[in-house]
DNA sequence: AGCACGCCGACT
DNA sequence: GTCGGCGTGCTC
């Protein structure tokens, strides 16, 4: 008889696939997608089936009688279908990343591969004085708390000694460790249910004379089958009605799961009917051709700020649900997109889900069961909604798809996964046969040049809604400025009377800053160095909130002002450069009664704390909106006729081939809050750099200007979209051995290389030490992808085994958007 | 990660 | 000799 053999991948750090036999007991229920438990030398971990192999492994030493079977299955059903499999494989490759990380991003909370191990205690009576004072702390918290798992025990008692103390305990068989699998987390209610159908049907006739709301409670069961006690309460039965009919025997009570809807309490606007600009109907009717059409169709849709994508995309979501089919909609964070869902909300009602970070992990995972299930076919989400499990997905919106927020860039994370939900939703769409549209006033060069060079279609939207106009741009030279107390001036006499003019006339105010903190920088007056981070190699940042401190903006760290230079002893330190906080204090001091709204990480660090600021803002509580680059995205309020960028010049010097379109694209974006409502707007720009070109072309809301110059340079120096990139970064403790690691791989590398690739580094990666971490970093360049690839896949395994021999982490960066 | 295996030095 | 500590390598 043939065996059929399961391709099982395992969770971090085993991080590979192994082939496991199926007893025929179990063949019928595994599938591909099903979570097994299968056995790992003397444990048991969780794994998901990704395929199944016969014969198994053709080239390997491995002989059958050496596979071990599935030990047992989870659940009844597949958990991800074939093609978020085939998708997660290609990402895996795609990205150098383990195949289980990346299923691990399909998966909600609660199903994650991983076991842990929990210790239990075997025998309290044998308690040989331990020889170590670990061993006795770890019995002491066993025997008061009952076993635990090794995650807590490492909480409590620390990292140092852990495994040497379980090692000794096991050993002496004190306590023995067993695998661990977190339930997942379903809520448990109360629930009713009928007994038997036909008794129900023929009781209901007698019921509808004598008692009519047992009645109705009836036939609403009869309608659904079963509901929880709570959902019947708030339909008006009261327990008295549910009481009776449980004593004549027609219904009964049992335990049944309830799903979380974090969507339950969103007031959702009324649905607007908006006529369609004649740009949006031609748009809508080219997408909806498409969708008929059931083909991969990637489309950018390019509209200047204002001018109603959103409108477009709803238009795009109705048709795919008319034709059965789902969506998703990727925004680049949640919390900046509450109008987004709200309007969704308002037009799709109960279809609609949001998937994203905020969630708690039980309404995460039954949101994900309402899609799995189909029972909701829209999604609303941020990056990792790219792998929602929607049912036949025909179409995907990335909105505002030039956003870094869609590439996940963690390189410390050990297991980290690099992956750039667009790519990803565009790979999707192909498997699917679906429309893929990427929004933008400010498309990212690579998807303008794919739309340019025919590989998208390109769909624009030149204008505002009702004709508005774009907001008039003025770019002010701070340079010829008067100083104020000897400091530049934090407000141009323009902007100055701007402000003042709006505050008078009642109309709102956006004003920008894209750094937060008090100021970033201390410096001292006499040998010029700046305080910096212990940890990390950047200066620290001054905060006035509740007192005043230095904070590190990269590790998070906190530190009393100093009083000295830490180099030269000298206390002449003085501030400099400015931040949100000190733009706050010194709006206030300068119009006094203007009432501001400051939003940045700092404001807007609890769960709703931005949905709150910007529902003050909306409502009238403030004639400001002061904040860093989040009052830039995706607000809508048309009473906002005044923005002021405060210095366009931050981030213009950064280190990276980027820094351009970033600073383009910012102050587009920021400029379009501006003049949305019936009164034109105004927008103000400072900088100490009036003629660089990106702002000459951002003033006037110029992308094609913008696109030409950048196109010409990038194109002079092999970056994107011309060509590809990999990084490599090595980071260590120890900086020696980081070194060596970094330069013997990338000479390696360098042998290796061929065609038009060229291989960069190493050199101290620009955030040089972080976190403690010294950093290095190498750069892979060349044209063709598949090259890079190549490359890359020969000589990754080697470069890997040396790093870990000498403690250092390598992560390696597909496609990176940014290189700090 | 977790466990076996093999090597090494300190002790019954 | 043997026990326990630690580095190395594999897991279907």
């Amino acid at each position: 008889m043939r065996r059929l053999y399961a391709e099982v991948a395992l969770p971090p750090p085993l991080n590979r696939q192994l082939v496991y036999g199926l007893p025929s007991a179990l063949e019928r229920e595994v599938q591909p997608g099903s979570i097994v438990l299968v056995p790992v030398v003397r444990r048991l971990m969780s794994g998901v089936v990704v395929g199944f192999v016969d014969p198994p492994l053709p080239e390997s030493k491995l002989s059958p009688e050496n596979i071990r079977d599935v030990s047992q299955v989870l659940g009844r059903d597949s958990y991800l279908d074939q093609d978020l499999i085939e998708i997660c494989r290609w990402m895996a490759g795609y990205y150098f990343a383990p195949l289980g990380t990346a299923l691990s991003i399909a998966l909600p909370p609660g199903l994650q591969l991983a076991s842990k191990r929990q210790v239990r205690l075997r025998s309290k009576a044998t308690l040989p004085r331990p020889s170590h004072s670990i061993d006795g702390q770890l019995l002491d918290l066993l025997a008061s708390n009952g076993p635990l798992k090794v995650t807590t025990l490492r909480r409590r008692l620390g990292t140092q000694g852990l495994e040497g103390a379980l090692r000794r305990l096991v050993r002496h068989g004190q306590v023995e460790l067993v695998p661990f699998f977190e339930s997942p987390p379903v809520r448990r209610q109360v629930h009713m249910r009928l007994v038997d159908r036909g008794k129900a049907e023929s009781a209901l006739a007698q019921l509808r004379r004598r008692a009519r709301r047992q009645a109705a409670c009836l036939s609403f069961l009869l309608g659904c089958g079963s509901a929880s006690r709570k959902t019947m309460t708030q339909r008006g039965f009261s327990a008295s009605v549910l009481d009776s009919l449980c004593a004549r025997g027609l219904i009964k009570r049992f335990d049944g799961e309830v799903l979380r809807d974090p969507l339950a309490h969103i007031k959702s606007d009324p649905p607007v009917q908006h006529h369609l600009t004649p740009a949006q109907q031609t748009a809508t009717e080219t997408i909806e051709a498409a969708l008929d059409q059931e083909e991969f169709f990637p489309v950018l849709l390019q509209g200047v700020t204002g001018s109603g994508k959103t409108q477009v995309y709803i238009c795009a979501v109705a048709k795919a649900l008319k034709q059965g089919r789902g969506a998703i909609v990727l925004v680049p964070e949640i919390a900046l997109a509450w109008q987004v869902v709200r309007q969704f909300k308002a037009r799709f009602g109960e279809q609609v889900a949001v998937l994203h970070s905020q969630l708690s992990a039980g309404e995460r995972y039954d949101t994900w069961r309402r899609l799995r299930r189909g029972e909701q076919r829209v999604v609303i989400g941020a990056r990792s909604a790219v792998l929602a499990p929607i049912q036949r997905p025909g179409l995907i919106v990335v909105d505002e798809e030039h956003d870094g927020s869609y590439k996940q860039e963690d390189p410390e994370g050990r297991h980290s996964l690099s992956y750039n939900a667009r790519d990803l939703a565009l790979m999707r769409g192909k498997k699917h046969g679906a429309v893929v549209i990427l929004g933008s006033a400010t498309p990212s060069l690579e998807s303008y040049w794919n739309a340019r060079s025919g590989k998208y279609h390109h769909l624009t939207l030149p204008q505002r809604i009702d004709a508005r106009p774009l907001p008039r741009v003025e770019i002010v030279d701070m340079r010829q400025e008067p100083f104020q107390k000897k400091q530049r001036a934090i407000f141009s006499r323009t902007l100055r009377l701007k402000i003042r003019e709006r505050l008078l006339q009642g109309e709102k105010i956006v004003l920008l800053q894209n750094r937060r903190g008090f100021s970033p920088f201390l410096l001292c007056s006499s040998c010029g160095s700046a305080t910096q981070c212990k940890s990390c190699r950047v200066s620290l940042t001054c905060h006035r909130s509740r007192k005043p401190e230095m904070r590190c903006h990269y590790c998070n760290a906190r530190a009393p002002i100093p009083e000295s230079c830490s180099h030269c002893g000298s206390v002449e330190l003085r501030f400099q450069g400015v931040g949100t906080q000190r733009v706050e204090e010194a709006l206030l001091e300068q119009f006094p009664g203007v009432r501001v709204i400051r939003m940045d990480l700092d404001t807007t660090a609890g769960k709703n704390s931005h949905d709150e600021l910007v529902e003050r803002f909306r409502r009238g509580e403030a004639d400001l909106l002061l904040g860093t680059q989040m009052v830039a995205k995706g607000l809508d309020f048309p009473e906002v006729t005044l923005v002021g960028v405060i210095s366009a010049d931050t981030g213009m010097h950064l280190p990276e081939f980027r820094a351009a379109e970033r600073s383009f694209q910012l102050l587009t974006q920021v400029a379009g809050r501006s003049g949305r409502g019936p009164v034109p707007g105004e927008v103000v720009i400072q900088t100490l750099l009036p003629e660089a070109p990106v702002l000459r072309a951002a003033a006037r809301q110029d992308f094609a200007a913008f696109v030409e110059q950048e196109l010409k340079e990038r194109r002079a120096a092999g970056y994107p979209p011309f060509g590809r990139l990999i990084v490599f970064l090595w980071s260590g403790l120890d900086e020696e051995a980081l070194v060596e690691v970094a330069q013997e791989s990338t000479s390696r590398l360098r042998r290796t290389i061929g065609g038009d690739a060229w291989l960069l580094g190493p050199a101290p990666a620009p955030l040089a030490r972080l976190r403690d971490r010294y950093r290095w970093q190498a750069l892979l360049r060349g044209s063709s992808v598949r090259q890079l690839h190549a490359l890359a896949d020969r000589e990754l395994p080697n470069m890997r085994k040396a790093a870990e021999k000498r403690k250092v982490r390598l992560t390696v960066n597909v496609d990176p958007l940014t290189m700090m």
